[in-house]
DNA sequence: TGATGATCATTA
DNA sequence: TAATGATCATCA
């Protein structure tokens, strides 16, 4: 654990100095031990991150770095250069959040400013060779908040009106709403029609992951189009 | 092959 | 228990 980043630049330097190391090496700094896989541990390379870049505490459900009110997110990379995984950001609030507005909301807060760390995520190279890329640190623009807001408004009606039963993955056009558990059984208070209590499984907010390769492509403009 | 729904480890 | 860090496993 390192000492927390006094500004955005010193923070976004930090991150930069990481670009183009492999994951064994960043972790032989962080003093950690590389898992065989990520299967058991699919946390990692968030938290070796975490750890290099002197964020806060996780687990707790504030920004990584809240002096800076950034939030630290590392994006998988495929071999096209595009994220192969939707992104967290989360939990919905399934009771208790009614009235609340997008300008209020947790998600919006979250997504306010983050520092992206594309990491290499090709199943051909193994969990140690794969290297970091150049972060990025980000806040979106009015498109991108419009498209956010509207998702937020739309998935949260099902929170909001007790339709959670009606809710699926394929609701949101760049966030969506998914389960976010340690199994299928867990249960939450949530609200029910009428606003009646009832149970659910607990649910995320994750962000597409075209929508972060969009992001991606605007300041890198490294994706490139397929060919034939 | 991509997206959805399910799941794993850790921490306060 | 409930949040964080996410990827896994399966099926269309």
């Amino acid at each position: 654990m390192r000492l927390p980043p006094n500004t955005e630049q010193e923070l976004l330097q930090r991150a930069r100095a990481f670009a183009g190391l492999r994951l064994q090496d960043a972790a032989l700094r962080a003093g950690v031990a590389v898992p065989p896989d990520l299967r058991r541990n699919k946390g990692w390379i968030g938290e070796l991150l975490e750890t290099l870049l002197g964020a806060s505490s996780a687990s707790l459900p504030q920004p990584d770095f809240p002096h800076l009110g950034v939030e630290l997110k590392t994006l998988p990379i495929d071999a096209r250069g595009r994220p192969r995984e939707s992104t967290y950001v989360c939990m919905v609030p399934l009771d208790g959040a009614l009235g609340e507005t997008w300008e209020q909301s947790w998600v919006r807060r979250k997504l306010a400013r983050v520092l992206w760390v594309p990491v290499q995520a090709d199943a051909a190279i193994p969990l140690a060779e794969r290297r970091i890329g150049s972060a990025l640190l980000w806040s979106p623009d009015a498109h991108e908040e419009a498209l956010l807001r509207r998702d937020y408004e739309d998935l949260m009606e099902f929170v909001h009106t007790g339709t959670l039963d009606r809710l699926s993955a394929r609701f949101g056009e760049v966030m969506q709403i998914r389960p976010k558990a340690p199994h299928g059984r867990a249960r939450r208070r949530a609200l029910g029609t009428d606003g009646a209590r009832v149970l659910a499984n607990p649910r995320g907010f994750y962000l597409r992951a075209s929508f972060t390769a969009a992001i991606l492509s605007a300041h890198y403009c490294a994706v490139r189009e397929e060919r034939d």
